[in-house]
DNA sequence: GCAGTAATGCAACACTATTGCATTTGACTT
DNA sequence: AAGTCAAATGCAATAGTGTTGCATTACTGC
């Protein structure tokens, strides 16, 4: 089952409707090679000859997000399907300096260890999200 | 010695010029409570009618990134003091999701083991940056 | 196919971010 | 204390990000 064809069924078992412009943003994250911007998603579609509203693809990754079928790389300004529906509250992004690469991971050891140490400081962490750069 | 000083020999230091702009920046997010943004610092300071352009502050912010002297937040949209530059490569935000008080710390094991875990996966880091999200 | 509500499109607006170029000014010299 | 000059700022222009309110459209369930 494809990207697109599993977040369809996840909207529908949470009621959401399944519109035109939900599977048309769906389609552009899963096609695209990196993050997308919701700017890029409205160029691409476009160049398709198909417009979307900008305000409307905002509100798609919007509720996208909220289901975590997307996630936001900040440092891209961008965003990407999410295939590690499994575990909430923590995923991590690797992203090459050199080629741009990006790949997302999880890692429930750090994850606890990261919730240890916000504790310690008086903090109850409730979700990380980890950026790092480097080179793949 | 008061952060924006101490910014300010930095500044010496390496060789770039003080000047009036910069020192407004740095005082402006020296007494913000909170993230500030670009914009947030321009109508700042055209509150106190010493108008800013926002031009400069974003140049004036990139430096202060580059030397370690502010951290951008992401998940705030704005930009905060730095008062941990002893080391470099990793940081860490604890930001309430209540109140929003926002805690900056760094973990050396931790940063190991995120180095570690990326390496696994054939990635060289260099760099992290982590946003957790809760309650303080 | 119809009804009703959720979702979209549009208009308007405010903030984020960058580039090129003319002008100013801080740091250094004398 | 005044002069030099490269570095820094201000301005104009432009493009991308993100939100709200309201009228219209179109999915879903009947």
């Amino acid at each position: 089952m494809s990207f697109t064809e599993h977040a369809v069924e996840v909207l529908r078992e949470r009621g959401y409707k399944v519109t035109r412009p939900r599977k048309q943003v769906l389609e552009a994250i899963e096609k695209a090679a990196g993050p997308m911007s919701p700017y890029d998603i409205g160029k691409m579609m476009e160049g398709k000859g198909k417009h979307l509203d900008q305000v409307t693809i905002y509100r798609v990754i919007n509720l996208l997000c909220s289901l975590n079928l997307v996630h936001r790389v900040f440092s891209r300004g961008g965003f990407v399907r999410c295939d590690l529906q499994e575990e909430e509250g923590c995923h991590r992004f690797l992203v090459c300096r050199g080629c741009g690469h990006l790949q997302e991971f999880r890692d429930e050891a750090l994850c606890r260890q990261e919730s240890q140490v916000a504790q310690k400081l008086g903090f109850q962490a409730e979700h990380h999200v980890t950026e790092s750069s480097g080179l793949c």
